[in-house]
DNA sequence: TTGCTCCTCACGTCACGTGAGGTGGC
DNA sequence: TTGCTCCTCACGTCACGTGAGGTGGC
């Protein structure tokens, strides 16, 4: 017969963890001096001991641990079963977090060692939501020309609306339709959301010189939060790119352009002096 | 400028996570009524945010975020490539500590589909001390002279022990020496541990019938706690070896066999009634 | 007046580690 | 008497989720 400091040499445990295992009934002292409140263990307890340790070591919540040691002869394989499919699935999906978190980590180490210092923006993966909106699209000849036609394509877009009566909500949404980066011939689409309207949107836009469609949601997409004038924002989109492609994730529809701190330009053609922009590029979820 | 809900619907997080930013100090609201308590965030704050889910989704703690954060102007490459590399060390070591758990459930659900039932012992990994013992080492012939031979060898030793006036510890430990499980020829060794003699306790046995020497401690070993009468023992001895093999270890040194509950016989040579065995295998630490 | 949003505590989570403050046996 | 071991609280861990109980604006 042991005291629990014999014990917990034998069983190569702290005996904090004895006294937290008897005042959860894991592994009672076969005896307790009523007075002095020692606790008093035998070899043959050892053998639970051992259970529990290794039981622990799967990962296993000491709870579970407890029902399982409830029955006295032996383990029940079938309670023990669903437990260990349950860890497994568990386990899985840690693993996969852990490398997904590690992936990164080491991109962003190799970042900072080929530029010398962290990107001036964060990217996230979120899930974004479907909204109607009211767009017009056009497609701009050079980047250079963008710019204005963006200016005029919300302008025209602002105009239709008052003409039609139609409120309209924040953030403007610029949608970049064309596959890849490109430099020209920039199919471009500007959209304001508007309320989801019960009676028909369409019916009486017809002649309006825009449309009203569902911008679809996504589970998942890459994001960005950039702060700076308009003109510099190339190497903010190029940065989202090229994390998709590190990910290995495809994207899943036009690359949106949120802009977050009002509209790009004021009715009188100002522009936004310190405009904050979500960059938000939709993907199709990963299988493997 | 947003008030909290909206301002969390914006960065995807619940109020409570924005609350909680605030008070650590990590996101302060742009500005707080200071009679309602209320925080309104600006659309400037939301860099500042995802940034910090950024950092969180890699699972760096707040804490050290706050530590990034502090600098005004962009984060320290230096602080962050320190905490990365910190994180990166710490992920490949839960990584390899997940696979180990899942390939441990993996192998107890196999067990079970198998048998039916789950093992009647948990085979455990543990460090072992090194210790002075004092022993005897003969060959048995065949499996069955093994339990007459360890009974006369344990006699043979105490006896010894006491002619030379010293005293012994327990556990009694048999060493099989046979590199792999056999039933004939069984090279095995009983010993006892004695306390390590600073006089020398070498000289002193000159002519003794048995040796002293030191039994070499293992930073790992595989360990199980057998309850039940020697002869039938050998199932768990065969399902240590399986754990080793199916991890991929390899021992290093022979199997140990504890007598826990005493032992194996009395001086009348009588068998110990309610055997608790625990068998360690020595194993050299796994490199990939 | 009724919902809605916001507020501030404060408990609970999981398996112990780590004192604090005190007692029993050699 | 001095160490050693044991005891019982009780706090702290980490990032919030989840009430409880109450207030301000439409």
């Amino acid at each position: 017969v042991y005291k629990i400091g014999e014990f917990s040499r034998l069983g190569q445990v702290s005996a904090r963890m004895l006294r937290h295992y008897d005042q959860l009934g894991l592994l009672k002292p076969s005896q307790t001096d009523r007075f002095t409140g020692y606790r008093y263990y035998t070899v043959d307890q050892l053998a639970r001991l051992h259970r529990i340790i290794a039981l622990k070591e799967l990962g296993l919540p000491l709870e579970q641990i407890g029902d399982l040691l409830q029955s006295k002869a032996g383990l029940s394989a079938e309670r023990l079963r669903g437990m260990l499919l349950m860890r497994q699935a568990e386990l899985e999906h840690e693993l996969r977090d852990r490398e997904r978190q590690l992936t990164d980590v080491e991109a962003r180490l190799r970042q900072i060692e080929q530029e010398g210092r962290p990107l001036p923006y964060e990217i996230v993966t979120k899930a974004v939501p479907a909204q109607v909106v009211a767009s017009v699209r056009a497609v701009a000849p050079t980047v250079g020309e963008m710019s204005y036609y963006c200016y005029s394509l919300y302008a025209q877009l602002y105009e239709g609306l008052r003409q039609h009566g139609l409120a309209w909500l924040q953030p403007e949404i610029t949608l970049y339709h064309n596959e890849e980066y490109v430099e020209s011939d920039l199919d471009v689409e500007t959209a304001v959301p508007v309320a989801p309207d019960p009676m028909g949107l369409q019916r009486s836009l017809a002649g309006a010189p825009f449309t009203a469609r569902e911008l679809p949601g996504s589970d998942l997409a890459a994001a960005l939060i950039y702060e700076g004038p308009y003109a510099e924002m190339t190497p903010a989109i190029l940065a989202l790119l090229g994390y998709v492609a590190a990910h290995r994730y495809l994207p899943a529809g036009p690359l949106r352009e949120l802009h977050l701190s009002g509209p790009a330009h004021d009715e009188q053609g100002r522009p936004d002096p310190a405009p904050v922009v979500e960059l938000q590029l939709p993907l199709q979820p990963l299988q493997r």
